[in-house]
DNA sequence: ATTGGTGAAATTGTATACGATCGAGTGCTG
DNA sequence: CAGCACTCGATCGTATACAATTTCACCAAT
């Protein structure tokens, strides 16, 4: 799958969005380690456009925080430090019940079977094996507090969200330790139920101590195993 | 102060982020107005650059919600609609409570100390006539908050509250009619003398309001006296 | 007078060219 | 053999060139 006997992939329309988010993609996945250089000549042709295009993909990024763009050396997957993953998880707790208490108000019959539903995804991703079943497990997870945030309605506050819960996935595949605390998915499920309740109160409680464990199941002692370059570089 | 008589001001190092901020500023300072076209060519001339590094500043504006770049168009200082304004305001709403926790936890003397002096500034810009005295103090207020932020220590949700601030600033600029509520120089002082009493229900509690009244003196029918085209345009 | 079409001018989209900077390896020197 | 300066290759930064698209003026026709 490098490049030769590719037959008839060519046709798709390769603008700076697309390689964004398929970067995008790429490291919110996984597929890409924190760290990784991507020299724009590389992307480029893997893409087959110019440098120019792989630039504006990489700047957008580097908004986003997934990517640092450092000067006359190049861009490289996000390698968020200690510090920065604190904050990107305070950030997370002094918003998040901002949103719980706005979608509570937003939330119909059909919202709450929408969120079942992905509970049950999420459930079901939980038992079973597989490297691919892990990866989707952990995209469920963001997706739910995602989906939260887009009940709100609100676009602004759904893009900040975007970006904390990408980040916090690069941070997670830096630093997370045991196996996903399957207590999220418990916790998940009481933050719906309390909301169902009508006791607004009672979620957001439950979401910061969500956020909280998630958290406290890091191991964030800087160089997990890694380059002495890059903790000296900046 | 157009071009020509510039003596010796050519000596700065222009790079996409010092257009940026330059844009930036203008934008939020409300000389460049909403709606107003960004021309690559005329940008890049004032600046003395190529469209590549104006190009660059303009899509960093996009992304941070100042500039609409529509494709084979051209860039336009951002023109928020009613409901985008809307949201930008409920997003605050949502946010301004958590840090203002946040920040009570980080704050000494010193803290309040400068916050006292720039309520007071704040004060004296609120007795002076003339458009520069407003723009001072158009600023003023919007600094409250984007130091309240600072106090939390936290880049990443400052980053947040500087687009939020940078955007209610277009939308004020776009929808507001009356002298800037002289009450919101009263409130902040509120807020702050709460926060020093301890009592963060009652600072929260007045911050959501004091968000409230500056969106409530807003005139959010559309079409301010503008475009069709606009309103049809995406 | 309004509508519709055509072509030139202006503007943006993308690729390429060239200069600048960084990093690694090489060879000289002590 | 260690240390340092230097050169060379690779990569990035910026400008420019060319292609694609839109805009606008002009004119014909209803």
């Amino acid at each position: 799958m490098k490049t030769a006997a590719a037959p008839a992939e060519e046709q798709i329309d390769v603008s700076t969005h697309y390689i964004r988010d398929s970067i995008r993609d790429a490291i919110v996945d996984r597929r890409l380690a924190p760290g990784t250089k991507l020299s724009e000549a590389d992307v480029g042709a893997l893409f087959n456009v110019s440098r120019t295009l792989v630039r504006g993909a990489l700047q957008a990024l580097s908004y986003e925080g997934l990517v640092n763009v450092e000067k006359n050396r190049g861009a490289f997957v996000a390698y968020p430090s200690p510090e920065e993953a604190r904050q990107i998880f305070a950030t997370r707790r002094m918003i998040e019940p901002g949103i719980l208490r706005e979608a509570a108000k937003h939330m119909g019959p059909s919202h709450f079977q929408h969120l079942r539903q992905l509970l049950m995804e999420e459930g079901r991703l939980m038992n079973e094996r597989g490297q691919t079943a892990r990866r989707a497990e952990i995209k469920a997870s963001g997706d739910f507090h995602l989906i939260l945030a887009s009940m709100t309605g609100n676009a602004v506050m759904q893009r900040f969200m975007d970006e904390l819960v990408a980040r916090s996935s690069l941070v997670i595949a830096l630093y997370g330790q045991s196996a996903i605390s399957s207590c999220g998915h418990q916790e998940h499920q009481d933050i719906v139920t309390a909301i169902e309740c009508g006791d607004s109160d009672r979620a957001c409680h439950l979401m910061i101590h969500h956020i909280d464990h998630i958290e406290k199941d890091l191991d964030m002692r800087e160089n997990k195993g890694s380059d002495l370059k890059e903790a000296f570089r900046l």
